[in-house]
DNA sequence: TATAAAAATACCTCATTGGTATGTTTTTGT
DNA sequence: ACAAAAACATACCAATGAGGTATTTTTATA
């Protein structure tokens, strides 16, 4: 019940690209430095992204990594199963027959809820939703202190 | 993103407890062997739920695990909280002074929904809600079928 | 009062995962 | 040919989840 800094940096790492503009590719050294993140740690996320069709790669000098769609066409619901893959909160979710009370178990019934709500949201909600939330103050911020948690 | 089995065991044993009704102590043991869960594993769950307030354990033969509060009392909520505490999806939700955006950050307000979403539910879904949902046919199965899987 | 039943406590193991670092290979623009 | 960048492989460490062993404390009861 704990999100993974693996979503929550690939979330930044996206958010951060959206933000970029259509600037050309992006070096993925030039973002963990922005973000203050590993740089080796950020490759491998970024390369979940390319593999779920998120982002591009583009090799040789003047490289780097490009937005594959435009920003209101990425999900949050895309980028964690990007990263993660399709997340069941537990087992009889994803194989009915692990369980054969599947059928009147309440309790199944409340964590398929709950992970149909947080589907939901996550798929309403795109990168360029979040680009456009930005802190009014953070421009007058230092670079160090741009830092998101998130 | 994903149910440990100290919630799903605990909830599992709590609802053994429920469907018990109130024939006194039951040991650990009854309920491992019932379940089809480790019983050592089982007694530090139930330890939890003893501090927790869930549940009172009485000592001695004859002894065993009581329900502390009546089966309509005690939420789903309150099982989740007493076997791993207060838990958040993401850090800045429990301090948000480890995020300078807190105040403007959509990713957070989104994570912060989730969780309210997720508290609210479990809150509203007692153990005597869980006990009179069962399996119509339950009486009819062997025992080792009766293993519930959540 | 001795005994046995049960919770309570204190450890320890082992596999998995999350997070990070280092080094090498492949592609490609100049 | 060269250098820049992605892509890939591998190894490491800490934390956590899941489970086990052994011992101690409490308590009903024979």
């Amino acid at each position: 019940m704990k999100l993974s800094t693996t979503i929550r940096y690939g979330t930044r790492l996206m958010l951060d690209m959206a933000k970029q503009g259509d600037k050309g590719p992006v070096r993925i050294r030039t973002i963990a430095k922005r973000q203050g993140i590993s740089e080796k740690y950020l490759e491998k996320i970024v390369r979940l992204l390319r593999k779920g069709g998120l982002v591009d790669g583009l090799r040789g000098p003047g490289g780097g990594y490009v937005l594959a769609l435009p920003p209101d066409k990425i999900t949050m619901a895309d980028i964690l199963e990007a990263v993660q893959g399709k997340v069941e909160l537990c087992p009889c979710l994803d194989e009915p027959e692990a369980c054969i009370k599947h059928l009147s178990c309440k309790t199944r019934k409340v964590w398929g809820e709950i992970n149909q709500i947080i589907w939901t949201k996550l798929q309403g909600i795109s990168l360029a939703d979040l680009r456009d939330s930005v802190c009014p103050s953070e421009e007058e911020m230092e670079p160090a202190d741009k830092l998101m948690q998130f």
